[in-house]
DNA sequence: GTCCGGATGTGGCGTTCGTCACAGAGGAAA
DNA sequence: TTTCCTCTGTGACGAACGCCACATCCGGAC
């Protein structure tokens, strides 16, 4: 367990950053020279990758598996701020200056995780001008989903933001607006994500069900008034 | 009104870009380039300088004057992201992809702007490495500011995000920790800031009056006990 | 199988805050 | 001055949701 990887794993590294968007724009070549530049490294179930605070010197890139993206406040209190699946990139943030670590990350599922330090990235950015341009795409996506969020905290009741989550996860979950089954995602999860205490997300997503919206058995939640669920999160 | 400036104003324009964090690693002369780039141009008070939704060409600096980023669902409701004072750069994430601007910013006050055509600030980029760094570091502010308010809506009642508002903008306002006296900004315009309506803002108001944490004098809020307000915001 | 710990489904109660409504205050225009 | 309009302060009512408490369910350890 968590042993680092060899560099026999590199070439199914590099298979995986050629599916990232912001990998995806250097040449075959690049690919694998940025997966020899870094390490991969595996994670079990509940571990924590990064931790708030931290010093922060890399960028990391969720190869498979599945994990949260943990803020906590001064109180304790913790909002979740995203789900990050395979292809995922983070700890960007750290990169722009060499502030410490915004938010924990904590594995929900068994993770792959392939690291790049600083340095190299910053060497690459100047080597390859169409990776810069990827990267503040993908910075700019993040400030958008932030306000996103902020604006849906303020203005939408918790049914809405819940039907918004779950549309969000169900379209990144593979069949497009279908089932929400994330293993290791509980209720709890669930209102970290939406900024409410777990008593109150059952309650919504029971009320979810009775209006025929969606259908909860067990941990998976299935989709089934797509147009309604638009509908409620005020879409 | 709204003329834009003569050349004239060149040596003005420069003054004031080198009090910005992002202009300021520029020598002199590379200031002078950037004032000469761009044109800087008078808004009356209540106007709106970018429309949430158009074409994001420029890259903003607002050289004198106050403003509030706004951002409007898809319902018409609408929160204020930000105030922008003197200084203060906006229009900065159309830059980053081509996308359209995700906000508005309507002036408070009469304001006094500069703009850069993207395409010159991209040469700028290029030419001066100091500037892309700053750049960077701009960016992750605004990350965390935005992080930082999801995490408010969430966990804050009204009164907690009231009270860490005013102790931000008072900071903000020159005398640090003092009085918040922004003209322009109603009680209507707070509550947009925090995502309340605004009879929900002020009894808040009241009630911080009531325990002599600030005193309200028409549109001038004096802040009594900066040590309460910091509790009052969980800090 | 039994035990146990975490996750889920509900109930009751109190507070906060949204919503609607209206009355007074202040400032700008005629 | 009067008029008008915006902003401010407040009341009443109800829905949403936090908080506390508890019963049930399920999966894993043994």
């Amino acid at each position: 367990m968590n042993a680092r990887s060899g560099p026999h794993d590199a070439e199914r590294v590099a298979a995986v950053l050629s599916r990232t968007s912001l990998f995806r724009v250097l040449e075959e070549d690049g690919i694998r020279d940025v997966a020899r530049a870094g390490l991969s490294r595996r994670y079990r179930q509940g571990e924590t990758i990064l931790r708030q605070g931290d010093p922060g010197e890399s960028l990391f890139v969720l190869l498979d598996g599945l994990a949260k993206v943990v803020f906590t406040t001064e109180h304790g209190a913790e909002i979740v701020l995203n789900m990050l699946e395979g292809g995922d990139v983070f700890g960007e943030l750290a990169l722009l200056d060499g502030s410490p670590r915004s938010a924990s990350i904590v594995t929900t599922r068994p993770a792959w995780v392939f690291a790049l330090p600083r340095a190299r990235f910053v060497e690459l950015i100047h080597e390859h001008p169409g990776l810069t341009d990827e990267f503040l795409r993908l910075l700019g996506r993040m400030v958008r989903r932030l306000t996103g969020q902020a604006a849906d905290l303020a203005y939408l009741d918790l049914g809405g933001r819940l039907a918004k989550l779950l549309l969000r996860l169900a379209d990144r979950n593979g069949r497009p607006g279908d089932v929400v089954d994330l293993p290791g995602l509980t209720q709890s999860d669930l209102a970290a994500l939406v900024g409410a205490t777990r008593p109150a997300v059952n309650r919504a997503l029971q009320s979810l069900v009775a209006h025929h919206l969606i259908a909860v058995h067990g941990r998976t939640i299935t989709l089934l008034d797509v147009a309604a669920l638009r509908r409620r999160g005020g879409l």
